[in-house]
DNA sequence: CGTGCCTGAGACAATAGTGTCTCAGGCGCT
DNA sequence: AGCGCCTGAGACACTATTGTCTCAGGCACG
């Protein structure tokens, strides 16, 4: 069945989610089968990771694709985006967390193409004025992505719980942390006060 | 001399962040220096590693105590506070990159007062009225955090300059992505239009 | 009930990483 | 030059991890 092989793929994502480095019997322990039974399944442990990793671009495809980043309104697909982004939290943090994916080319190319397509989310929500047009919407990418991965950390460290998650990566993303009343006047003395550190 | 110590622990930070799982012998190799010597200074691979980590958490002490975060104005603290912000995020990203060291119970600590710190200048930042205050403190401790870092990736992957750091985080952290104009009617369908999606 | 298939458990060699030691060479100092 | 001191290179045993194999047990199927 597909299914079985998504939960295992899933809880070897998650082992490797809590540590990066952990050994195939770890893995195998955490995913609650014998590291036999992983061998026989994956392969050897590159194989497992590359296939794991592959299994989690796609994921982040899908839900680029439910969110409807690509055509509808921006903000609509940015809501539906941060909505459940645990998915999307792990892999990101997987792929930024393993440097040594980028010996394996397919899945870089994919990455890229991924942090692409977010881009041109982005581009598109600052063509229409709905995002900030002075940042490079690059930035914009790599910003949310990392918000979203911290917010979930922030849930795995009990400071907040799972359904608060939207909420406060949509304020924190859209809007910033400065209040109101300090937004209209944010810096009276200009972007940064003349340094006044000496030491 | 404690320079060439600082220089070392500089390179062999440097090494386990472009890969964290990196063995003795790479470190060694890209910190130029012999597997023995690493030996002969730190002692084992676990000392070693503690030794860096320690070193980051001081440093990141030693940058919050310059950008004065317990005691000047927040808004001019923050901007000092990300103005050089590489070794910050070099920390934060390690810290985070190694879920193993959660059995390091000192590291542990001393991250999480380093966590503590800096939530009370949000909170003091929330008390007078620069930062939002319907946002938790350590949500803005981790969403400060996590740009940091991502900033800093964006500069390593070759999409901004590391003098446009300071710029790009102070806008996304304390702005948001919004556009202005968007910005008065963030959305006009409510929170989240009502969840179009269905597959 | 018997058969086939899959899984877990364990053993095994091969490999990589670690901790330790020794030795030779470079460098500053007297 | 002679003397320490430190470093790099290499060798060594030890351990952890990996990849592979075999065997026994469970379970669905006819």
């Amino acid at each position: 069945m597909e299914s079985d092989r998504e939960k295992l793929l899933q809880e070897v994502a998650g082992a490797l989610t809590s540590n990066p480095g952990a050994s195939t019997g770890e893995i195998a322990a955490a995913a609650g089968v014998s590291r036999a039974t992983l061998h026989r399944i994956f392969g050897g442990r590159d194989e497992m990771v590359e296939a794991t990793y592959g299994w989690l671009l796609e994921q982040c495809d899908r839900i680029f694709d439910a969110a409807g980043i690509d055509t509808d309104p921006v903000l609509e697909a940015f809501d539906r985006l941060i909505e459940d982004s645990y998915l999307l939290a792990q892999s990101l943090w997987l792929l930024i967390a393993t440097p040594q994916l980028e010996k394996v080319p397919e899945l870089q190319a994919r990455l890229e193409s991924q942090d692409a397509r977010l881009e041109r989310f982005f581009v598109r929500g600052q063509d229409e004025g709905s995002f900030r047009g002075d940042l490079p919407p690059r930035w914009l990418t790599y910003s949310l992505g990392s918000q979203v991965m911290s917010a979930w950390y922030l849930v795995g460290d009990g400071f907040a719980g799972a359904r608060d998650v939207p909420r406060l990566v949509r304020a924190a993303v859209l809007e910033g942390v400065l209040s109101d009343a300090a937004g209209s006047a944010p810096d009276p003395t200009g972007p940064v006060s003349p340094r006044t550190r000496e030491s």
